[in-house]
DNA sequence: CGGGGACGTTGCGCCTGCGCAAACTCCGCC
DNA sequence: GGCGGAGTTTGCGCAGGCGCAACGTCCCCG
């Protein structure tokens, strides 16, 4: 097995208390995977058995309905946690995790959850804000989702994948994983047809850019005006 | 100040794995604070110098959009702890927090979530169990907000509160806390005039009877048929 | 016991955005 | 270089449910 480097997890906020002797017992449990892109990490409902830090690439977290439907939950930036059942007493994943770009992450067995929040200052702590930051935009969807028209929904579901996920490009800020207008759809409630129609529109006004599975905002302030609470 | 009986806490999960004298200790630093119907407990954005646990009544979760519409994010029933910012992280509160029913709480300053989290056995690990449930059921609301149609969402509402919130009466399973029409629309994102019309069809078929303020569920199976896939 | 306010009901018209269908474009692979 | 499939665009028609408004009813409080 490769050995893997400390400063991978140097600087992570998880990790960023930790000694290097820490750091390196912590990669030396830890068993790192690749995964392609549209490759599966879990599923839902699934007994969770490891919980994963992802070091490069994107996930994105999806809920399956009975009559078949997808819901995207949320999508997870390099140098986040996931997979954490085991943070919120839970024995399956709630959700399933699939790459939304090629990924490398790292995988721990969930029995090792209760030593690493006891003997690494800062781990549960960090954990526990990325839940709650979650927890947050959950509540920030439900409340788009309740009271939003689908173009407003649209624009804030940019402007949060912009913030969290965006990377400077010439002529704006490009989200950084591959997406579809049929992605988007499965994450504001609207369909294909609609996010598309509206993508078109803001193109022509120049609010965005757009190409295959690549989406770059080009004025972020016209977003917020359309009524992007952003995330 | 009133001396609080030690059975208040007893057999709550947080506080279930602790011995007398600990739970002593607790209930010396709590202080009770009892609350009218309609009365806020606190604010969103409001700095967190309390965290709670409800002992009797039922308190309304709120978050208010920009544009002043107002969203019920969740309901909270006795014996849960809540306003539990520190818990992830945080140094204002989410979310409003108001009460559905008069209510009985304890309130604790939150620096001593860190030594209650050390300290007493089970109460962490707990906390992030009620906190994990939370934010499964916001992931299942925005699945159905983005999914299903108006009268599935108030099905599954109805379902979720009498789930949680359920209280055997004569002919069915009523709703214990009070809720207007308003209140439903509120949480599922409808209109109060689309919320009232499904539930006079409903109680002339005989799922539901409702009075003022008052719901009970009749025939709960009938929900779940027209798709109300449980919280 | 009476008044006022909160809560609930109902009707009607309109608009947003879904459903469906068909065609187009681009990319990757053989 | 050609083929196939994934991703995208566009048009058209329809309907669910919102917006508005007015009325009805019950409860609480003085």
């Amino acid at each position: 097995m490769a050995h893997l480097d400390e400063s991978l997890l140097t600087g992570l906020p998880p990790f960023s208390r930790l000694s290097r002797p820490q750091i390196r017992e912590i990669l030396d449990r830890a068993t790192p995977h690749r995964f392609e892109e549209g490759a599966p990490v879990f599923h839902e409902g699934e007994t969770a058995e490891r919980f994963f830090l992802l070091l490069d690439g994107y996930i994105r977290v999806i809920r399956t309905t009975a009559g078949g439907e997808q819901v995207i939950a949320l999508h997870i930036p390099p140098g986040q946690l996931f997979g954490i059942a085991p943070a919120i007493g839970r024995e399956t994943y709630p959700a399933t995790a699939q790459c939304a770009a090629e990924s490398l992450a790292l995988a721990w067995p969930v029995r090792l959850w209760a030593p690493f929040s006891a003997d690494y200052e800062g781990f549960a702590t960090e954990s526990y804000r990325t839940l709650g930051a979650r927890l947050g935009e959950f509540q920030s969807r439900v409340t788009e989702l309740a009271t939003q028209a689908v173009e407003q929904r649209v624009a804030a579901c940019l402007l949060r994948m912009v913030n969290q996920s965006g990377r400077r490009v010439e002529g704006g800020i490009e989200i950084a994983f591959p997406i579809t207008r049929a992605n988007i759809a499965d994450m504001t409630g609207a369909t294909l047809h609609t996010v598309s129609r509206l993508l078109a529109a803001w193109e022509k006004e120049g609010i965005v850019a757009s190409a295959r599975r690549r989406v770059t905002v080009t004025a972020p302030h016209r977003l917020v005006e359309l009524g992007g609470g952003a995330g």
